[in-house]
RNA sequence: GGCCCGGUGGUCAAGCGGCUAAGACACCGCCCUUUCACGGCGGUAACACGAGUUCGAUUCUCGUCCGGGUCACCA
């Protein structure tokens, strides 16, 4: 074919009017943004809510935007209507919202955009795609192919048992050599057709590719015909990419490394085109642990692969920010040592120190990234969380805990706040259980071996007639170890370690009985805060009622 | 199978030709302590394997093995 008959084609594929692509550039002028400044995109299909790994890489891509002052933008690509979900769109963007993301432009809701580069939907991009596909094939670099789905796959059977190569490139891109005519008479008969790249590439050839966290690779140039437009006018996701993030003036691409095979064919289009390529981020995917394996992280196998797992368990999405920060770079826990107050946003981000290889979720870290995200929270901040989350997920423990507000403060309260913060709830779920005995007198006790039944009866009927519920702390203390004489229990610890055959406890076991007995537990924070806020009406009849329940009578 | 990436303790990881091979989580012990926790101190535990280059390799090269990814009108 000639220049003039790829214009006779171009005319023919698309006879409606475009417009001319310096009206594009003029459009979408270069950004006007500081030296340095990276715009970068997360650009999901609307196929349903998001799996950890999306997350993760969307956050990758929000936090060099905005580590360096750059954008962050979000843009749909709904270019495959058969995965298409239906509220694809507002789930997508309900996650990102529940995970703490500002997005500067684009899809911010599932039916508003702003930004200046739009529309953010490929769908309603048709014009733009439609105006550069019809550019290549004015340059001879795009051509009809009307080969059937069953021809495709002859073909690569055919390619396949001769150990060739398999695809549509070259000699075996049959479409290729149509005549003009051909192709018209086809047109005419209303045949379905796709547009392909007449791939310039050479077998022999190799593109190099330095990617931010991969570094330099040398790949083999991109020799298929690749599909630009689909049978619907739809552009694939190749050409969609190169267009978009040219006009959208996208700086870095980040996205998972399963694209990297498919590299070579976005810096042809690039280049073809005629635009200058992103940079490229192409990071590992999360891993998750099977059997002494490694596989990436399934969102239909794995429940903590699903972001909503985390909103369920009631994790701050502070923590999973966190943590996917400790994942990715691996300063980020020493600067957060540093600065263990400062927002998550200060901290100095850069793809360039992620791993090249996929990193394991380990939950157990995650809890402990988790708590200490918990314990850095006051007590109002905790209470604010726990009812908003048992609001949604827990109606009858919200019921409980907002019923005194004042309270459920004061139970947050207690061991929070100081220098040496309690790291003992990781996430909300955990909150039912941590408060049970708050809001109920405990129905079990958990009695230490060292203190039999007969024992923890002996000090609790010594102990209750001394208690005084009006005693500063000091005070209350004392009582305890005032008792320590008559009980034949030493007065501190040390001593009685020092000897312990001359003990029948110490003081630490008194202790013990009166926290077991208010609260049935041997582990809670602090008991003088918890008999405070409990009330020595409360702490009375309870002490009581173990009592009652160790000896068979009460005082 | 072709192509690409990766391989340091159980996990996440520093390391970039010479180190007793950091640190964090988990685990164990001790200390502190009215319990628990927090905190402090200490401990167990690693360079996949084989060649080469080099005075010297965790670090560079090659091979093997293992893991992952990818080969669509899906993204």
């Amino acid at each position: 074919m000639q220049t003039t008959d790829f214009a006779k084609l171009a005319d023919l594929l698309f006879p409606a009017p475009l417009p001319a692509p310096q009206e594009w550039e003029e459009r979408f002028p270069p950004r006007d943004l500081p030296e340095g400044a990276r715009v970068t995109r997360f650009a999901p299909s609307p196929t349903g809510h998001m799996h950890l790994g999306n997350l993760f890489s969307a956050f990758m891509s929000e936090r060099t935007a905005h580590a360096t002052g750059g954008r962050f933008l979000v843009r749909i690509e709904d270019t495959d209507r058969k995965r298409e979900v239906a509220d694809g769109v507002a789930a997508i963007l309900q996650d990102l919202a529940g995970f703490g993301f500002t997005v500067d432009e684009g899809v911010v809701a599932a039916d508003r955009q702003t930004g200046d580069y739009g529309p953010y939907f490929q769908r309603a991009r048709k014009a733009i795609y439609h105006t550069y596909a019809r550019e290549l094939v004015l340059a001879g670099l795009a051509y009809p192919c009307f080969c059937s789905e069953g021809e495709l796959a002859a073909l690569r059977a055919r390619q396949e048992e001769q150990k060739i190569t398999p695809g549509y490139y070259g000699r075996y891109a049959a479409c290729r050599t149509l005549t003009l005519d051909e192709i018209e008479a086809r047109l005419h008969t209303g045949d379905p057709y796709v547009l392909r790249l007449r791939s310039p590439g050479r077998e022999d050839g190799r593109v190099t590719l330095d990617d931010l966290v991969k570094g330099k690779m040398e790949l083999p140039e991109n020799v298929q015909d690749v599909v630009l437009l689909k049978s619907d006018g739809i552009p694939t996701y190749h050409f969609a990419h190169a267009v978009d993030d040219h006009f959208m003036r996208v700086t870095h691409v980040v996205r998972g490394d399963e694209w990297i095979a498919s590299a070579p064919i976005h810096l042809q289009l690039f280049r073809v085109l005629g635009f200058k390529p992103p940079k490229y981020a192409h990071i590992a995917p999360l891993m998750k642990e099977e059997n002494g394996g490694k596989r990436k992280l399934s969102k239909r196998k794995d429940p903590e692969a699903a972001v909503s797992y985390y909103f369920e368990q009631g994790y701050p999405a502070a923590s999973v920010r966190e943590y996917l920060l400790t994942i990715a770079n691996s300063n980020f826990e020493e600067w957060r040592r540093a600065n263990p107050n400062a927002p998550q946003s200060d901290f100095p981000f850069n793809l360039k120190k992620m791993s090249p290889s996929g990193a394991l979720v380990d939950l157990a870290k995650f809890q402990d990234v988790s708590k200490n995200v918990i314990a850095r929270l006051s007590a109002e901040e905790v209470t604010e969380a726990a009812l908003q989350w048992a609001k949604r997920y827990r109606p009858a423990l919200y019921e409980r805990l907002s019923a005194d507000v004042a309270f459920t403060r004061g139970v947050f309260a207690i061991d929070r706040g100081g220098a040496k913060p309690r790291k003992d709830l990781a996430c909300f779920s955990e909150v039912e259980d941590y408060t049970a005995y708050f809001f109920a007198p405990p129905r079990e006790y958990d009695w230490p071996q060292n203190l039999p039944p007969a024992e923890a009866a002996r000090v609790l009927r010594a102990y209750l007639p001394v208690y005084d519920e009006a005693a500063e702390k000091e005070g209350w203390f004392a009582a305890m170890r005032g008792l320590c004489p008559a009980l034949d229990y030493s007065p501190d610890v040390k001593t009685y370690k020092q000897n312990p055959a001359a003990y029948r406890g110490h003081v630490g076991d008194v202790s013990t009985a009166v926290r077991v007995g208010v609260t049935g537990r041997r582990n809670t924070p602090d008991l003088y805060a918890i008999m405070r806020l409990l009330g020595g009406e409360e702490c009375r009849r309870r002490l009581n009622a173990a009592l009652l329940a160790l000896s068979g009578e009460a005082l």
